[in-house]
RNA sequence: GGCACCGUGGCGGAGAGGCUACGCAGCGGCCUGCAAAGCCGUGUACACCGGUUCGAAUCCGGUCGGUGCCUCCA
């Protein structure tokens, strides 16, 4: 196993990657709130979470990833009543969009992903060791946290909790506040009129505020001193500042060990999100990009920086698939070099290239670094074709794999099951092949016309001429 | 205002004191009847101004511009 670095926000510095239990490695990642369809933004943390997971199970890791969906919650609440539905039916259809949705990411599914409203053992309890420890406070069916209890609050974020106490703004615009402090927030919120849900607790009916259930699901599922503790980069504030207080405060331990935040994608230099109005839908992407150029997309830049999503870059990508997938065909029709181990050529070298890709995702988990070294695997093996030689694709299959694109390998491209040309395309290609062989070159630019227009591409090769599927 | 961060060639995007990735697009060449594909080559790229250094895109200071969070947000 290789040493894995990743850089943990709470420290600010690359941390090494230390199982709790040897080779075995817990992933919570902070999932989606299900109100409405998920967007390209919400994708990044699935695709780079889902992708950690496939470098790690590749590094010899047995891996948990877990990734919950808050399913009960103000924002479901508003949209249910603009819908006129139940929010529960809301939650529950836009949940299953959502998994559908990733879904096609073709990326699998994280092995568990938790409701907030089949958690509530875990939430309750988790609120009432807080009150009896003194770190939260029930008022009026409400339950709040004593954010001054802990003292590393604001180790997270890098905020100073006197600063913040500073700020202005009005705290409870609908009234007066319950808060002893205006910085604390809520674990518990008593049932209010319009909210169709409420569980029942010790301090009466209600629900849980956003911050709790993600303590108490990432307990649940993987314990205490998770190893990765993920999401996107607005979240460090408040929401997993907040996480971490609450377990810290009820378990004397700390929730996760490595905190890991992706970069927000960005569209005209401003960020992707539903109240900027500025979205792609996930599944409109998927649609019109490309499965695999989408994946290839999020790859493309480091997780932490953010990623400028405009049209050259989508056609960018699609123009880096088209390649992979060629060198795929390319490599298919030379035929078998005979097996390699996937860490050596041909020859029974080792393999730079491969080396270096894994090397980059090691170190802080540069997908687009990795991507640079296995391009450089790319050339060389088309210089190989050139040649004449074989080529053993089991080290870009290894590769590609852990990006989850091993696909654009197959020689069958895609799920179109007519695959090969059919008889017309054939034809065409031989009364092509008789007018070259007569040197009638209008004629065959005619037929290559024709062929192009059935959406074949002629390519000339020394073993004569065949066919490709031409680009939609 | 506070905190975190960013400004790299047409676009995307790595890198981080000397070796100036990579992809897409462009241009030139090889190959080809012509193309396509592939290969080779190619671009005054590191916001600006100072400083440190033998040497800075990389370090320090400042300036300008931009982003995120500080309220729900991946």
């Amino acid at each position: 196993m290789r040493t894995i670095r990743l850089q943990d926000t709470a420290g600010g510095e690359l941390r090494e990657l230390r199982p709790r239990v040897d080779g075995r490695i817990g992933i919570y990642v902070c999932g989606p709130t299900v109100y409405s369809r998920v967007h390209i933004g919400n994708g990044r943390p699935f695709v780079v979470f889902s992708l950690l997971k496939r470098f790690l199970v590749h590094e010899g890791y047995d891996v948990t990833l877990v990734s919950n969906l808050t399913d009960v919650n103000d924002k479901i609440y508003a949209a249910a009543v603009r819908e006129g539905v139940p929010s529960g039916d809301l939650a529950v259809t836009m949940g299953d969009h959502y998994r559908a949705d990733t879904d096609r990411l073709g990326l699998g599914r994280p092995d568990v992903e938790p409701l907030a409203t089949t958690s509530m053992p875990a939430i309750i309890d988790l609120i009432a060791d807080l009150v009896a420890r003194d770190a939260a406070y029930a008022v009026d069916g409400d339950v709040y946290f004593r954010v001054r209890r802990d003292d590393r609050y604001g180790s997270l974020s890098h905020r100073d909790v006197d600063q913040m106490d500073q700020g202005e703004g009005d705290d409870a615009p609908g009234g007066a506040s319950l808060k002893e402090d205006r910085l604390d927030f809520a674990l518990w919120k008593a049932t209010k009129p319009g909210e169709d849900t409420a569980w029942d607790s010790p301090w009466g009916r209600g629900r849980p505020g956003w911050h709790i259930e993600c303590s108490a699901m990432a307990e649940e599922a993987l314990g205490l001193g998770i190893e990765i503790h993920g999401g996107g980069n607005d979240l460090v504030f408040p929401h997993h500042e907040n996480e971490a207080a609450q377990t810290r405060c009820a378990r004397d331990a700390e929730l996760a060990a490595i905190w890991m935040h992706t970069g927000m994608l960005e569209l005209r230099g401003e960020k992707m999100s539903k109240s900027v109005g500025n979205v792609l839908p996930l599944h409109r992407a998927i649609d019109e990009i490309g499965r695999d150029a989408l994946v290839l997309l999020y790859a493309s830049a480091h997780y932490r920086k953010p990623l400028g999503f405009d049209d050259q870059a989508i056609a960018g990508a699609q123009g880096s698939v088209r390649r992979l997938r060629e060198l795929g065909r390319r490599i298919a029709t030379a035929g078998d070099p005979g097996a390699a181990d996937a860490a050596t050529d041909a020859s029974g070298r080792p393999d730079p290239h491969r080396d270096a890709f894994f090397a980059a995702l090691a170190d802080d988990f540069n997908t687009a670094a990795a991507l640079g070294h296995l391009w450089r695997w790319v050339r060389e093996a088309n210089g190989t074709l050139d040649a004449g030689s074989p080529v053993d694709p089991a080290p870009l299959r290894e590769m590609l794999d852990v990006l989850a694109l091993a696909d654009v390998l197959e020689p069958v491209d895609g799920h179109d099951a007519d695959d090969g040309p059919d008889d017309a395309a054939l034809a065409l290609l031989a009364a092509r092949d008789e007018a070259r062989a007569a040197k009638d070159w209008a004629r065959a630019d005619a037929l290559r016309d024709e062929l192009a227009a059935a959406g074949w591409t002629v390519r000339d090769g020394a073993g004569g001429a065949e066919l490709v599927r031409g680009d939609r």
